[in-house]
DNA sequence: AAGAACCTTTTAACGATTCTAAACTAACTT
DNA sequence: AAGTTAGTTTAGAATCGTTAAAAGGTTCTT
């Protein structure tokens, strides 16, 4: 019923590099269409990495790196903070919350509107809140 | 007045590391003093390891990462999260949050009280809430 | 003082990430 | 379409923070 695969699936991607004036080269395409067909997700460099191998396209884990960089840098990703030892790409630029599993480490959406921030002191003088981030650390 | 130095003041800390049950040797004496006199501290393994070797403290690498992780099992210590390349170790047990500046990888404390979070979901089935940290990231 | 348990050190290894410099390719100009 | 240019990708090496292994040293209990 709701099919949304096409064979010539690269329209959207596209577009979006497009807009945030990134060259479409065949691996961002990929990646792209990995990232942003499939809902939203959290992916550390090695996953999209192997995906993309999966999916027998050829790119190499720097490019990958860079891209993610890039597409952060590009508002199309933001970085999540919850392993000191491992970066989290996520493609759901809402603002929101994580739960983090850290035996599975798994990272799961809190949606902005479930938690309620009502008090918060000002940022020191001279600085700017950037961004606030929450994160629920699970065990079991 | 208010002079807190005094020449056998290892008392203070090999109270500390007994009540731990952790052996009161040289290395962690120096490195809980280090740590526990001079208020609240933010510290990577680097800068304390920095500090002992300015203090002219002969302790190696190895043995500060060891130290830092068997404080923070004894619940001497807690680790915090901010930077995904690096792990940080505060000497702060309360409750409370952070501001981290980005520019300059500093670290400071906002007190629990001075935060509300008025509502939060319940935990995925299953799970339980181990830890909720509060990253407020500044800018400029 | 002796034995056992525990701890520290050096060195090597590790995984994640970044860098380098050459090869390639998309985009622009003619 | 061909040539030019700037931007991109790549393999491999390098770097960084951290951990592991092995060997020797320290502390605790008796
Ligand atoms: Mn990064
Ligand atoms: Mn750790
Ligand atoms: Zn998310
Ligand atoms: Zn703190």
């Amino acid at each position: 019923m709701t099919e949304t695969k096409s064979t010539r699936p690269y329209k959207k991607v596209l577009d979006r590099l497009r807009a945030a004036g990134l060259r479409p080269t065949r691996q961002r395409l990929a990646l792209a269409k990995l990232l942003f067909e499939g809902g939203d997700r959290h992916v550390t460099a090695e996953i999209l990495h192997g995906e993309a191998q999966a999916a027998s396209i050829r790119v190499s884990l720097a490019t990958v790196y860079n891209t993610l960089h890039q597409f952060t840098a590009a508002d199309l990703l933001r970085e999540i903070v919850v392993d000191s030892q491992r970066s989290y790409f996520d493609t759901n630029m809402s603002d929101h919350h994580h739960f983090f599993h850290e035996k599975t480490n798994q990272l799961m959406d809190i949606p902005g509107d479930e938690i309620v921030v009502a008090q918060m002191p000002p940022p020191p003088p001279g600085t700017v809140v950037k961004r606030v981030d929450i994160v629920v650390r699970l065990d079991e």
